[in-house]
Order: structure tokens, then sequence, then C-alpha cells
DNA sequence: ACAGTATATGAACAAACGTTCAGAACAATC
DNA sequence: GATTGTTCTGAACGTTTGTTCATATACTGT
């Protein structure tokens, strides 16, 4: 609390003029950093057909990660040291989320676009896979983020083609 | 460190008997790990064809973690705890694992096995796809360790297949 | 100018932290 | 059975932790 109080420029007493404790402050990072993602991707309003919209998830899920990139990983380090209630919360809206991947795989499983084995850990493995970006891509490095949009929707459609 | 040494039934001080320090101690823990991981997968001795080692990398790994997960989680939450000179060290044993992994890329890409875009986002993908098993995987879930196996190989092969 | 509210300080609190150490308990050796 | 070396305890240390509160400052509308 002191840290983060040092960094606003102000003395640690002066948070509790904003939060009542350290998890509630905690909590309301991740649960706005959620609802945020969420209400982008629904804002996306991306193309009808499910490949043209998987394509679209991997991109956006890509590029809003690395925007947030504090956020989602006090999102995926902290989570545990949230106390029960307030974990489930954060991990409800995680599924919720998620759904939306895996909505897009039935879909395209049931008209025949994808072939996956089980859509349920296809949501896993590309939630995941994703996910990685964040902990090697550094800006300026070797590749730009159009590029590794590219790269990463070339694995993720093959992995789920007929 | 009273909690650990709680759990070993041992009084805290105790603990200093065995470690100067406690991110010695985690570091130890981080790289016997991490030596073991690969000592196990050097000793696998997979298959020839490219095809073969990964579709044995791709089970090894998943079975691996599955078998080390309080380590494995250890290693992914404590990592950023690590002074920046233990936080090489683990890094690079990191490394190290992960170019067995672009090793059989690279080779079933030159063979014309495999079609990636990029062996180096490719190997970084799947390790970050079968790492996301340690997250959800539950023992006694609707899929056991071989089906999640087959399921994780399917999609892997098709990711990487020309 | 003044009252009222919102915002900040800075000192204090108890608890938990990593770590140390004198001494007790234990085990092995002669 | 005394000696020596190893292992552990339990109390203590100085810091850091989250949090509270009396008090001060800054802002707002009349």
């Amino acid at each position: 609390m002191r840290q983060i109080a040092a960094e606003v420029g102000v003395q640690a007493g002066a948070l509790y003029l904003y939060t009542p404790d350290k998890e509630t402050m905690l909590v309301d990072l991740l649960r706005d950093h959620m609802d945020e993602l969420i209400k982008a991707w629904d804002a996306a309003e991306p193309p009808a057909g499910p490949v043209e919209r998987l394509d679209s998830f991997v991109r956006f899920h890509i590029a809003f990660n690395l925007d947030h990139a504090d956020a989602v990983f006090l999102s995926y380090m902290e989570l545990r040291n949230l106390g029960p209630e307030n974990f489930a919360v954060i991990e409800g809206l995680r599924r919720d989320y998620e759904n939306r991947l895996e909505s897009i795989l039935k879909a395209g499983q049931g008209g025949g676009f994808f072939a996956v084995p089980d859509t349920k850990l296809a949501t896993m493995a590309i939630i995941a896979m994703l996910n990685g970006v964040n902990t090697w891509y550094r800006e300026g490095g070797r590749l730009g983020r159009a590029a590794v949009g590219d790269i990463y929707w070339d694995m993720v459609r093959k992995a789920v083609a007929v």
C-alpha cells in the first residue's frame, strides 16, 4: 500500500479514502479489467462467419492484452491472493469471456468449418496460447504486433481446421 | 518461512540449518525442478522422426507438469520474486528446455514435415498452450490424462502441419 | 469572507515478516 | 559414560505490513 501510495504521490493513509481495504482495491482493479475486456470484445462486432470471427478474436485478444499488460499480469499473478468469494467473482468473469470464444468454436464446429476434438479444451488451449504472447513480446522487437497476430492466427486456424 | 517450518513440523529457525536465506531456498527449489524436467526429457529417448518426437514432447510435457503441479505453479508465480542474477539462472534453464522443443520444430520444418511461420513463436505458443493444462485439469474430471494428451496432440499436430 | 465538505498528512498501532542466537535435546563415537 | 557434533527450540531483533485517526490543508458554493 505504501508503494502504491508513493507511485500516486500520496501518503499511504490517503488510499483509504478510496478503498475500504487492500483486497477490495485489488478485486476492483481486476473486475474493472475484466469488464473492460468483455465490453471491448462485445463492441468489436466481428464479422459473420466462424472463421472470420475466430480470426478477429485472436487478433483482438493479443492486441488487448498487450495494451493492458499490467492489468493482465495482475490478473494472473494476484488472483490467488483473493478471498474465495472475490476469487469466484473474477473467475466467473473470466469464464464469461472464455465462453465467447467457445461459442465461436461451437458454431464453427456445427457448421463444419472447424474440427476440434473438444471445444472446451480448444478454448482453454487457444486462450493459454494467446496469453503467452505477453510473456515474451517486447515493443520494438523482431516482430511487430501485426506480424505476431498473423503468425498466431495461422497456427490457431490450422489447429482447429477440418 | 514459519508456514513452511510448520508444514515440515519444525520451528522457523531450524530451516536456516538448510538454507542461508529465503530466496536461496526458492531458487534451489526452482533450479532442482528445472534440472529434473530437462533430465527427464533427455532420458525419454523419443523416436526418430520430427512428428513422432513432437508427439512425445507434447505428452511428456503435459504428464510431467501434472506430476509436478506444485513446482510448476511456483516456477511461474514466484519467478518474479527472485533477484536479477537468480532470475537469469532459472530463465536460462527454461530457455534450455524450450530450445529442445524448438530443435524438433526446426528439424521438422527443414524436413518438410512442419510448416510453421516462425519456429521461435511456435515454440512459445506450444509451451504456453501445454502449460495451460495445469490451470484447469483436475484428477477424476471429465477427461483422463491420456485423453487430454490425445486432444492436445491433435491440436498441436494440426497447428504445425504443412 | 466564511462555513462546509472533501482530501491529505503523519504518527501510531498491532501483527507478521525474515533472520539470529544462546542454549537444550538428541545421536554417534570412543 | 563421557565427548563431540548435529539438530532443534524458543525467544528475541529490527523491518515491513495493513490499517486507523486526530489533525491539517485545499476546494466549493454562498
